[in-house]
DNA sequence: CGAATAGTGTCTCTGAGACATTATAGG
DNA sequence: CCTATAATGTCTCAGAGACACTATTCG
């Protein structure tokens, strides 16, 4: 067997919560129509480095934490070559879609709707903060539908929702963070307890300001491997 | 940016359960050493296409369950392309080795060695069943720890499990299994209240033969999706 | 009947949901 | 004092570990 050649193509899902919802960044091709943001891999780059790259370049967040998703091969289309096409998820904390949002008109908020309930799996779907379906590319929707199955299934297990959420932040913050993902009303207490016993929060005696009520303690996350 | 030329390499780990622990199937390269089954993504296949046909030429197995498991790309070396590398796992179920340990002597069957413990992660060790030591390429045993943790992350939501049995098991199969998966015995009465209760599984009516003892239940897998 | 394993009954402990109560900020 | 939310105490229930016990097959 000879070693044939390919292209190297990354997508990238930007992610992050927005007024309560899982939320990503698309890049505009059309009046109702968006896709994920993508680019090539450049020789001698890893693929972590190419999906950082094309973070930077096509939606620049200051911060993300990126995993991979997955990889698929669109076979080729009569002349060109197989494309070979990685997907990484990009978490993005607090409000970081702020910025590029307003740096420039290509990319578009979309709001995540998942029709499915617990890890079901299956495709989303996409809305504008308006509440317009977006139109996806052939794919994509499975791509974020599998983006946010492995977001469901590592919540509770691995610390990814502190990637969603600035340095400090409150357990309400965090509880909003782990609602919006997994599409349920959580148990307040419960929530509080399960978090405090893990050992994963310090707090950090000073409390959110700005609240015309009781403000809350900033808790800090403490980094453990594994995300 | 242009798009660069890379080629596309298939890793595929065969995996099984064997004498109670896990055991992958590697390809001879030495006296003491071996290495993951690989092979190149043909044009217009899909990659799991690719690692079915790979896994067929390499390690010819009657059946597996394949699952993707992570890429990386090798940056290029002085003259080569960049290869992008896919890991699949191939769970293979029964005592599914022998037949290709016995059509060939290319193959060794290794046992996985897991120096870490519940998803800490990290890689493993792997050695032949007398216990010898074996030496992979940089890199494997990277991979055949990613291996080993996802299936542990995955074993008690999503079936993976069953994909390492015959048709028929025991639940004390399925047990062992489970055991050998996680690296830690289990409590029996505790282990099938929860197998039950999750409505998965399927009662035969009929018995294991051959056994000295009370012999037990055979059950089948109600198949879920998402394997 | 003995050996070996299958399969079950029961106690206990832990973790989470539900609900009520107290605490603390601004107006 | 009123309101809204933070934070906590307590009851209850479900799931799992521990352990002992019964059941069934072969020799």
């Amino acid at each position: 067997m000879t070693a044939l050649d390919f292209t190297a193509v990354l997508a990238v899902i930007p992610m992050s919560i927005v007024d309560g919802v899982v939320a990503v960044l698309l890049s505009k091709t059309g009046g109702d129509a968006a896709a994920l943001p993508t680019g090539s891999l450049g020789a001698g780059e890893t693929l972590e480095a190419a999906a950082r790259r094309i973070l930077s370049a096509e939606a620049p967040v200051a911060f993300a934490y990126l995993e991979q998703l997955y990889s698929f091969a669109t076979p080729a289309t009569g002349s060109g070559p197989t494309a070979i096409t990685i997907a990484y998820v990009a978490l993005v904390p607090g409000d970081g879609f702020a910025v590029p949002l307003q740096a420039g008109d290509r990319l578009a908020l979309a709001e995540v709707i998942v029709p499915w309930a617990g890890e079901t799996g299956g495709p989303v779907d996409v809305c504008t903060p308006g509440g317009e379906p977006l139109a996806l590319p052939p794919g994509d929707a499975d791509i974020l539908g599998q983006a946010m199955l492995r977001l469901r299934g590592k919540l509770d297990y691995s610390g990814v929702g502190f990637a969603l959420l600035p340095e400090r932040f409150t357990l309400r913050q965090l509880q909003d963070v782990h609602e919006a993902i997994l599409g349920v009303r959580l148990n307040k207490p419960a929530f509080r307890r399960r978090m405090l016993d893990k050992g994963w929060l310090a707090a950090t005696g000073d409390r959110e300001t700005g609240a015309s009520f009781r403000p809350a303690e900033l808790y800090r996350y403490l980094a453990r491997k594994g995300a």
